[in-house]
DNA sequence: TTCGACCACTGGTTCGACCACTTGGTTCAG
DNA sequence: CTGAACCAAGTGGTCGAACCAGTGGTCGAA
């Protein structure tokens, strides 16, 4: 079968016998190596593709992938953004993962990580003179958060959470005051963490938080595109 | 491209046109309808299959299949559990994550789950006087804390993290005393959870998941297979 | 009615051919 | 010698036809 075939080429990739960067065999030559079809090869080949184990370059060959946690979630998210009866669920696994994510940032958090908050808070104030929307300074702000924790696995989970809950943002982020709540939110946690207060971080990332699950709540839910 | 037929496919599963349950059209009726080959239309059923949307039957067609959050985890799980240096990130994470679990937990457990985990721990103890190993119960008690949240994510992402966790586990409650020391800590945590105390369950668990994570700094990393 | 052979579907696989793209060498004009 | 244009070989991408292998229904004989 092919999923067999995307398993035995799957294990030739992690332990390192194709290497990352360099081609693997051609479709040709691997079907004849493995006894089977050039169509099942592709079968293979799709799969491991989709799960990010291999990208393919027309007219140069197929090339393993080097770990990327971001896309493995990625897949994830692009289905999960179909189901918008999971938006609540993930608002609450923000709420519980968050405030965590502050706390670990604030023991963690280096000065060039302050500085870039600094500038996503500077340039969020400027746009909210004019008015303009901060959905992607709210976002970067989420992601320089999580980077500070020094942990992969925690920056890849909150990509998703952070993609899955765009569609929320740009509802709640349209409410009257809401962004001005939002950066003083913002503010409170960068606060914290340029005291490397733990605690503290976490008390305001929770807050932060419960302030937009509040504000959720008190909106009708998205209407379908 | 396939690729594209892929996507046209996915919106049609996800719009309704291709209701859960009911044979999706031959794949040679597909490729007539989208005016391309039938490989075409295999390559983007591997993909939309990889990604958990689809499931074909041989001898009886292909079928949408319906949300499934595990399955959308489980690639993710696979590829991770090759890469040993993420344990240390991922033990971390679970730290952040498994106290916030518990405290929703405690606001929502039903008499159900209750019994649930008293019945788990039950196996746990027998299990320790014979000697025999406990790590499906450990597992166990994890899955139904998570489920006790009512939240679909929340239960997913704790059986990734059970699944990559599983390598150190087996490490841990190998140790002198451990599977004792573990026990009690569940043990804390199912009173708190019985008294719908939401601070002290999490406290209780933030307890236990720091003695794992002291204990797992006090061994040598795992040598890899 | 019951059972078995058959048939018409389904996906699974194979093969051969051609197209599209990339690369690197070759050729030829300057 | 230099540079541009060309060409050929290799790659993945696509196509079509054929056959294999399961599934479920139909039909007919017992």
């Amino acid at each position: 079968m092919a999923e067999e075939i995307a398993d035995r080429i799957r294990v030739l990739i992690l332990d390192g016998t194709f290497p990352a960067g360099q081609a693997l065999p051609a479709e040709r030559a691997l079907a004849e190596w493995f006894g089977v079809s050039r169509g099942s090869i592709r079968d293979a080949f799709r799969t491991l593709e989709t799960i990010g184990l291999l990208v393919t370059r027309h007219g140069q060959g197929t090339f393993p992938q080097e770990l990327d946690v971001d896309r493995l979630v990625a897949p994830l998210a692009s289905v999960l953004s179909y189901h918008y009866e999971l938006q609540d669920e993930l608002l609450d696994v923000r709420r519980m993962f968050e405030p965590a994510v502050a706390r670990v940032a604030a023991t963690r958090v280096t000065d060039e990580d302050l500085a870039d908050l600094e500038r996503i808070l500077d340039a969020q104030r400027r746009k909210l003179k004019t008015g303009r929307s901060v959905i992607v300074e709210v976002t970067a702000f989420h992601h320089v958060l999580a980077r500070a924790t020094r942990n992969r696995v925690v920056v890849s989970l909150m990509a998703t959470l952070n993609d899955l809950l765009a569609e929320s943002r740009k509802l709640t982020l349209k409410q009257k005051g809401r962004p001005g709540r939002s950066i003083l939110g913002h503010e409170a946690v960068v606060a914290a963490l340029r005291h490397r207060d733990a605690g503290a971080a976490a008390e305001a990332m929770r807050e932060h938080i419960d302030q937009i699950a509040d504000l959720l709540q008190h909106t009708s839910t998205p209407v379908r595109p």
